[in-house]
DNA sequence: TTGTAGGCGTTATCAC
DNA sequence: GTGATAACGCCTACAA
């Protein structure tokens, strides 16, 4: 009872009367095998609960049937972001769905990111990876660019053409944009995260445009860290502009924002008080006073495209076009409505 | 340059000039072999940046060095909730850093789960199993428990003792009901999650004695299952009563939570009117008007100890006490402010 | 201290 | 259509 013997395809063919090879064929729906003799290999297989051992299977294979997700901060930090949350959920999912496993990856410490690929790498421990790439990384894409281990990035990457699937952000910060100065705000502010994500810069660039464009003037203040520190230093100058911003564009959710709230609840500057727009949109949202209008990404979407496309690249199939870039959407909610303020330069 | 054969431990014994047995000791650091040998065998290791092949080790340890997290509902649904993505967060952190894979499982429908076990089971996938225990599902537990797999349970089953680690569902919802009613509250409404996850039926149970011990008539709605048309029909239940729940504890976070605050908002009933703490804490309470006064679980812990105590056990440790019991802790926001009303029976 | 050989469970390539 | 046999890369007795 305690110590059952495990199963393998040996026993299987003795009981059937059959050699391994036979077996494995069956096993694998390869031909070369009568459909009677499948049959009742398959029958025992059933009957005992049979399933290849994955070791064995990976080693003959040289396949593991694993996929791996790196996230390449430290978990604490951005696990916690309900993007990833998000993103996680979508991946699991899809993966499942194609027979693969999933493997979650994350440097111990921020900086050994190098340690950590090569061991992924060299130790065989995944078929091809799926990398979150926030930020500008070239140097360990291009370790793993020498490697012949498929990858696709989520999120692009500046210096370095790859298999990617990323949202649109020009067009999401520009039409985000575009909205608020259609609702009459003229002073727009764009409260950025950090350049060295390379998504701040997209954004960045299209707020800006967007803003010039409408003959209006930007008003861009950077965090240069994701420290409550740097994030108030740039709500500081934001704020320290005369006249005061009539609309603040906030680049980023999860815990940027919320750190952006805190700096704005201090400095006792009501939401109310400006037209307030966000990126990401999640259901807490709805529940803020008032409800933040939101950029939404499409993560289920971009989650699953990306299993796809690693797991085409993983079976040799061609893909074409390296970039497969979503569309984002406006979620309405109360804290921008529309004003109508002239403007005067 | 493209085509870079794979390095195996026989390259490497070539190269030092010894047998592949030799390496394997110097990799594992074993002993039976010479100081000067095991560097010169190093060195050559580390300048061809040789990692052994996980699978080869995995087939012939035994071991594959994978641990498995089971979240046994739909991805899609649960992964989203921030209590996951905490837990995740902290687990793969520590498993990272006891040089433990992480290995994601999620079941494809509601209701694949013994497949899902199976699979994972006969195929040798992992060394272990962390599994999100809500739901009361001792057939699989059973199922798992005929196997030599060591795995540890996230939340306590009522059915069947294993290793768990969990949090005192009973002091929390328990001191949370004591709270509210320090503060002035008499007739405080308890709304409940599905009694099929069990954690909800100590917390029923908590808030009930509770309440009763300090003579006061608890006022329970319990949600049958976690569709809005469910949650909205406990919701309606209670505030049928009459007179009306002066505060009301929510017993759960994440969307039932959201599902709770929509049907408020829905019937016109203002957060104000009534003192409202809940479960499960999280930054974004913090910018809800009023401030979500709530449970804090100490997610991050708990996390941590399963992956330790799942280590343990796939070491063959003793771990005395099957369960691991962790307190909670209220966070303070504004929603419960003091008030002071006779209670009259 | 070191080398040799056999095994881990599977798949693939041959003969038959 | 089927059955031996050799990989796959590593570990571990045991022998030298």
């Amino acid at each position: 009872m305690d110590k059952q013997k495990k199963i393998t395809i040996i026993e299987i063919a003795k009981l059937a009367n059959v050699s391994k090879g036979t077996v494995s064929k069956a096993l694998n729906n390869k031909p070369g095998i009568g459909g009677d003799t499948r049959e009742r290999i398959l029958d025992i297989v059933d009957k005992l609960d049979f399933q290849p051992d994955s070791a064995a299977r990976a080693l003959s294979n040289q396949k593991t049937s694993n996929i791996g997700l790196v996230i390449p901060h430290e978990a604490e930090s951005s696990l916690k972001n309900a993007y990833w949350a998000d993103m996680i959920s979508s991946i699991t999912a899809e993966s499942a769905k194609q027979n693969f496993n999933l493997m979650l990856f994350t440097p111990l410490r921020e900086g050994a990111l190098s340690e950590m690929y090569r061991d992924i790498i060299q130790s065989n421990k995944v078929d091809g990876l799926i990398i979150g790439s926030e930020l500008i990384d070239t140097v360990h894409l291009n370790q793993l660019n020498r490697t012949s281990l498929p990858f696709v990035l989520i999120g692009q990457n500046p210096e370095f053409h790859h298999h990617c699937v990323d949202i649109d952000n020009d067009h999401a910060a520009g039409s985000m944009t575009a909205y608020m100065l259609d609702r009459g705000y003229n002073r727009i502010a764009y409260l950025s995260g950090p350049r060295a994500y390379y998504y701040n810069r997209l954004r960045i660039n299209a707020y800006w445009r967007t803003m010039q464009e409408r003959d209006r003037k930007p008003l861009l203040a950077e965090a240069d860290e994701l420290d409550s520190e740097s994030i108030s230093r740039a709500v500081e100058q934001l704020f320290s502009e005369n006249p005061e911003p009539e609309g603040l564009f906030i680049g980023a959710g999860g815990n940027f924002l919320y750190t952006v709230l805190d700096c704005l609840k201090q400095k006792k500057i009501p939401l109310s008080r400006l037209g307030i727009c966000v990126f990401d949109d999640y259901r807490y949202l709805d529940f803020m006073e008032p409800g933040l209008t939101a950029v939404r990404q499409p993560t289920a979407a971009l989650g699953k495209a990306a299993v796809k496309r690693l797991i085409r690249l993983i079976n040799n199939e061609v893909v074409k076009d390296l970039n497969q870039i979503y569309e984002t959407s406006i979620t309405e909610r109360s804290s921008c409505p529309v004003i109508n303020r002239k403007y005067k330069t």
